[in-house]
Formats: C-alpha cells, sequence, structure tokens
DNA sequence: TTCATGATAAGG
DNA sequence: CTTATCATGAAC
C-alpha cells in the first residue's frame, strides 16, 4: 500500500477506507486514525461535493487539495481549531480525508501538554479540532507531504485486508456526515467499531433534510 | 443550548 | 468594505 493507491481511487469512500487504520508520526507522536470523513471535490470534477471546501474551485486555502495525492491540507476551523485532510486523487482534481479522530499510540505524555490535564486518554485526538490540537499542527504544517521521508509528519498506511475489516483486523462502520449543512447525509464518515476514541455523532443543526444522496 | 473567535469568499 | 457562514469544542 503506497501514495500511489491514494491518487488512483475510484472515489472518496475508497481514499477514506485508506486512511483509516493508518498511523499518522509525527516528532515523538503517533496516532491511530479511527475515524475519517469523505470529501469530494470541485463542481465540476470527478467526485462533486457541495460540502467540500473546494466546491466553488481553487482558492488559495484549498490550493493543496488540487496537487498531489498524500499531502496535508490543514485548515483553521471556527477561527480556533486546526483541522487536517489527507488529500487524494489526481493532481488537478481536489479531495480530502479529513482525520476526525485517533488513538494515542506513542507520545502520550506530549500529547498530554497539548491538551487540558483531565482528559482521558482516549479523548485526546477525539474530535477533528481535538486531533489536530494532539498533533500539533498549525497552518505552517499545510501542505506537507505525507510520504516524503523527510517530511517531520509522516502517514503509514495500513495494509488493506478483503472485505469490512481495516488493515489492523478492527471492523469498521460507517454513517453521515459531521458538521456540514449539505449533502449530510451521505454515509461518508467512517470509523473503527467500538473504539472509544470515536467521537460522538451529532447532526448539523443547519444540515439540510433534503441533501440526500450523490447528486 | 450558548458562545468564543477569525479566516474565507461573495456581494455591494 | 461588509457580512454570512462555518468540515468545532467546552462550558453551562
Amino acid at each position: 500500500m503506497t501514495v500511489d493507491s491514494l491518487s488512483k481511487v475510484d472515489g472518496p469512500v475508497s481514499a477514506a477506507r485508506q486512511v483509516l487504520g493508518s498511523v499518522l508520526r509525527l516528532p515523538g507522536v503517533a496516532l491511530r486514525v479511527v475515524e475519517v470523513e469523505a470529501y469530494g471535490g470541485e463542481a465540476d470534477g470527478p467526485w462533486p461535493d457541495p460540502a467540500s471546501h473546494s466546491y466553488r474551485g481553487r482558492t488559495p486555502r484549498n490550493a493543496v487539495m488540487f496537487g498531489r495525492a498524500g499531502c496535508l491540507y490543514v485548515y483553521r476551523s471556527y477561527g480556533m481549531h486546526f483541522c487536517m485532510n489527507v488529500s487524494y486523487g489526481p493532481i488537478g482534481h481536489s479531495g480530502g480525508i479529513l482525520l476526525r479522530a485517533g488513538e494515542v499510540i506513542e507520545g502520550e505524555s506530549i500529547v498530554r501538554e497539548r491538551r487540558a490535564r483531565t482528559v482521558p486518554s482516549h479523548q485526546l485526538a477525539r474530535g477533528p479540532g481535538n486531533f489536530g490540537s494532539a498533533a500539533g499542527v498549525d497552518l505552517a504544517d499545510n501542505g506537507v507531504d505525507l510520504f516524503d521521508q523527510s517530511s517531520s509528519i509522516r502517514l503509514e498506511l495500513a495494509e488493506r485486508e478483503s472485505g469490512e475489516s481495516d488493515g489492523i483486523g478492527r471492523r469498521w462502520e460507517s454513517g453521515p456526515r459531521v458538521g456540514v449543512s449539505r449533502a449530510a447525509d451521505r454515509p461518508w464518515r467512517l470509523w473503527i467499531a467500538g473504539s472509544e476514541s470515536v467521537s460522538a455523532y451529532r447532526r448539523s443543526p443547519r444540515a439540510t433534510s433534503t441533501s440526500i444522496g450523490m447528486g
């Protein structure tokens, strides 16, 4: 399993399945990705997605998603959190996998310094904002190639097994997306079944009931 | 349920 | 320049 498989995916969910169960490595810290959300791209691209930051085309913020697969797209959320995505698809077309939750498998003491002291271990990287906080990233990390050996942030894709299990032998499930007002009912949120670190599902109050389907 | 907090993109 | 809208989290 290499970065090539991320650039040649069939679609958003295929890319999400590759990233789910992978390990993000940063200086002194390793996070197992246990929850992701798939996002498509521009309206006239292969995977149009009204909820994607790139739906209306390329802008300075979303430019990384139009580049090569396997790069980190970091954006500021609600003015105070940093959220992380992994780009996928061929150059020229946008797509991103939002990292929504992780298990700290290395460097918990380092992560704990970035989070409130009372936070239970399984909640250190639960939720996209908390994941970014646990990872210690900011906008300076936007665009990093996660598969370049010289990068300080790297992604280790898990070996994929056939059927409904991830690369570490755990089953996964899927459901509607969180926090988006459009196309929220696409079942593009994927998580490792049974993980305590998976965030609780909360439908966005802004989500309409008519935005169902792939369009 | 409320609000902190700032970038982004679209409209005038 | 103005302003609505957030791919959220934590405190009440």
